[in-house]
DNA sequence: GTGAAAGCGCTAACAT
DNA sequence: ATGTTAGCGCTTTCAC
């Protein structure tokens, strides 16, 4: 393929004014920059954004390190990052970790190889070794912004749902309908964002003088198998509850299957909701009444304030606080 | 960040040496290629990746083109292509299309000034401007394989489902629990790989002596929404049948929104199956009895293919056919 | 087993 | 409005 001293050749001009029409059209002549692309044009010529990148230290590249795409949460965040990100002429690399954290330091190395402009951390698992990655990052002077995870005591930039206010409208919204009952199936309480919908749960409880009960709180893992698994055990402890707030909707999905095993009715029997609002939950039978997290906007709102700061030469310092949405589907029933 | 001089400076030797113990440490002594070795860690020395890409023309990075990540179709596949990839010191670049042309040129243009190694296409339409756009690549000389589509007319290479055996199976489980006629909720036929899904209907149809009808057949998107329009407009026309094959999971979703609505059991009234196994299918009731194609695998299996060809610097000129494998669950019943 | 020179394709900085 | 020079950080090639 040709290269900018055969365009310029060719155009009878110098290399640097070829540069010039590619990067700054106006300082170009009219004529001189018409006979330039039109040159470029028949040569098939298109400036090599690696040798640009050599020489500018920039790569127009962000990093997306997440768990696992294959978790429906993720595919819409990553279509938000991707799409602000193409519109504004970059590029997004994805590096799937497992929530292991040699690979998420091994796909830290890589970035920074590839010279990447900034990091974009999504749904990291945020225990005391997540701190340090994170710390690890920002020390590199490696602009970052975290999507779904606050991690106290690092200054970082992150766009997040307000958990407190989903945990507290869902449980308003179950307690409107009737319900004084209301059981958790808890994602792990070691998550900052985990524990502010239980709060949010707390709160609501209080604000209607209803009575906050440790032994109507089990707590599992964000998966399926681990709400089913979560319920069982609550509800052999106890099954004085007409309602359920599952944390997730992975685990709301989990439960769904005990109830279907052991004949009960959702929402005849018992109400559930839940926060996510992933794509089966509409599909399910009934279909579930859940708190939707913005996630395509959060990945476009982290992909926005990353790309500005990389613009800016600034350091990302912004926290969006993003409202989950009740979509009120079948899974709840008023009751008494 | 130090480079390589740096490092080479600090450890008395030259450039060269350091880059030998990065890239043919084997070419360098043990005793130097240690004292390099230290003195790049303390230095935090990395090898640029632009600047050997710059000079080595390549940069290890492969493009993947799909519709939507959004569709639960495609994060398997993208996650069988990366984890090859990385595997092998590859980078994924991800382009969303939504099955705009414009977009799907455009994506090219990306990838061409980024330099990328190779481009793997996932489940692009198929039309003729399809055939058009990936002639575009092939003249390019850039190595290509195709993901769930075959595009007749073109020499590429491809991972594919055998997509006839897939109809003819699931059809042909249909027909073994007793069922005889059975209708077809199809996806576009202008599309090969559903055309091989129909043959194959049609094949086991006949293989058991029963009457291929005309009116049996309704096409659509693939689509939740198309499938419930389109089963809806074919039980106005006829209502004689006792099985459904659902050409993807998504439209058999439209179909049992469809039959809630009306009452129509599943699978007592009616027994559908379909075609894909995307992660809802278990959780919807009933569950969904379907032919899972092997996604990951897809994706994989595309990848070790194109990272082959890219390092033995031959063009890719393998046709890989998986096999979609029966999941029954309890979408169909057994009737006469 | 190690080193010196050249150059990949571009842009920043400085001319004119 | 356009051109000249230098150099980004590597690897290729050739030399010793």
């Amino acid at each position: 393929m040709a290269n900018i001293y055969e365009v310029a050749k060719e155009a009878g001009v110098s290399h640097m004014t070829v540069s010039r029409v590619f990067n700054n059209p106006d300082l170009v002549g009219k004529n001189t920059r018409k006979k330039v692309m039109t040159v470029a044009n028949n040569l098939g010529y298109r400036p090599s954004q690696v040798a640009r990148s050599m020489r500018t230290k920039k790569t127009n590249y962000i990093g997306l390190i997440l768990p696992d795409i294959i978790n429906p949460f993720f595919p819409e965040v990553v279509r938000g990052v991707d799409d602000y990100a193409r519109k504004n002429k970059y590029n997004t690399i994805l590096a799937n970790t497992d929530n292991d954290y040699e690979v998420e330091i091994s796909s830290i190395e890589m970035f920074l190889n590839r010279g990447i402009d900034g990091i974009i951390l999504g749904g990291i698992a945020g225990g005391k070794k997540d701190t340090a990655f994170l710390n690890k990052i920002i020390d590199k002077g490696i602009p970052s912004v975290l999507i779904d995870r606050f991690i106290p005591d690092v200054n970082s930039s992150y766009v997040i749902t307000d958990n407190f206010k989903a945990g507290y409208d869902a449980t308003k919204y179950l307690i409107d309908l009737g319900h004084k009952k209301i059981v958790v199936i808890s994602s792990p309480q070691k998550i900052k964002i985990f524990r502010d919908r239980l709060e949010g749960y707390k709160q609501a409880l209080k604000d209607h003088n209803i009575e906050y009960r440790e032994d109507y709180i089990c707590e599992g893992e964000e998966l399926v198998e681990s709400g089913y698994k979560t319920f069982k055990k609550l509800i052999k402890k106890n099954d004085d509850f007409t309602a359920v707030f599952a944390m997730c909707d992975f685990m709301a999905f989990g439960m769904y299957k005990f109830c279907k095993e052991n004949n009960i009715k959702i929402p005849d029997d018992l109400s559930i909701i839940s926060i996510d609002d992933i794509f089966t939950s509409a599909l399910i039978t009934p279909p579930l009444t859940t708190m939707a997290q913005q996630k395509y906007e959060m990945g476009y709102a982290a992909a926005k304030i990353l790309i500005e700061s990389i613009e800016k030469g600034a350091f990302p310092d912004k926290k969006v606080v993003l409202k989950a949405n009740l979509i009120e589907r079948e899974s709840c029933r008023s009751i008494g």
